[in-house]
DNA sequence: TAGTAAAAGGACATTTATGTCTTTTTAAGG
DNA sequence: CCTTAAAAAGACATAAATGTCCTTTTACTA
């Protein structure tokens, strides 16, 4: 696949609290996930992942939930993927060969590598705060309808 | 953008094959999968799926094995990406989200569509027969070094 | 300070991708 | 024919990703 459930789950997690920034409460994970129609537990997972990472935060207890933080309107897409799909998301070989790089490449390496820098960039510089910016009347809706 | 281990192999598969094409024989599971330091039968049954699907041909039988048909040289990356990943390969939203294209997109589909337009064009183009004009010394050795 | 609501944590279950083994079919060669 | 070597087919096994459930910790509230 292109990018894991989890990633898109993540993304979509930490875009909906996000979104929420303003109305000055926490969101619980139950919330989350009732309105992407993600699973609670799974869910519950990945977005203490992005806690840990110290890209969103929380708190337990009574009227707890997930609230953004310094770091999250500036947390790169990038950032997001190497926390789901891990270090080598855009360096693993198309071929599945172990070494292929720019100094020995494999037959594909050299035809695609310039769309993947492109895609890297675009991921590394597109930040939560970017599609943010982008909040037009569809867009909480075009991240609470979920595949499958 | 990463695929599946099923396409490593089914690549290298139909490459390996290719690049016998001149010895006037055919060419065994066994040789393909040990060359290639992949799973016999594993392999077997994507080579399987090449045979079905027309771009590659096989025979039963004392010398027995595969070789390439009239398709196989002009027979795209896209195509058999199109075998291993599924038709939506290029198409499934990167939010994993149920409608996501140019008239309805998601938020990171304007920013990558640039780039995952260009990666499709380029697997759409290049064939089995381009790659093997890069035929240098080392080509093989590429081809039959996997990875894990 | 007891009750409650929330995240965190961990064990278990299911599904999908990957990998292995055995049997069947088929063709060539003696 | 009979043996042999090969792909094809299908059953089974393992690993990784995804999903569910239960318990623990923590903080608010009454």
């Amino acid at each position: 696949m292109v990018l894991s459930k989890s990633f898109g789950y993540a993304l979509r997690g930490i875009l909906y609290v996000a979104l929420l920034k303003d109305e000055g409460r926490n969101v619980s994970i139950d919330e989350i996930a009732s309105r992407l129609s993600v699973p609670r537990h799974f869910l519950g997972k990945i977005m203490k992942a992005m806690v840990k990472a110290g890209i969103l935060s929380s708190v337990r207890g009574q009227q707890g939930g997930f609230f953004i933080n310094e770091r999250t309107l500036g947390t790169s897409i990038g950032a997001i993927i190497l926390l789901t799909e891990g270090k080598n998301y855009f360096s693993t070989c198309l071929l599945s060969l172990r070494q292929c790089n720019a100094d020995n490449p494999c037959p594909m390496h050299n035809r695609v590598q310039e769309f993947r820098n492109g895609l890297q960039n675009i991921y590394g510089q597109t930040t939560i705060g970017d599609l943010l910016k982008e909040d037009k009347p569809g867009f909480i809706n075009s991240i609470t309808t979920g595949v499958k």
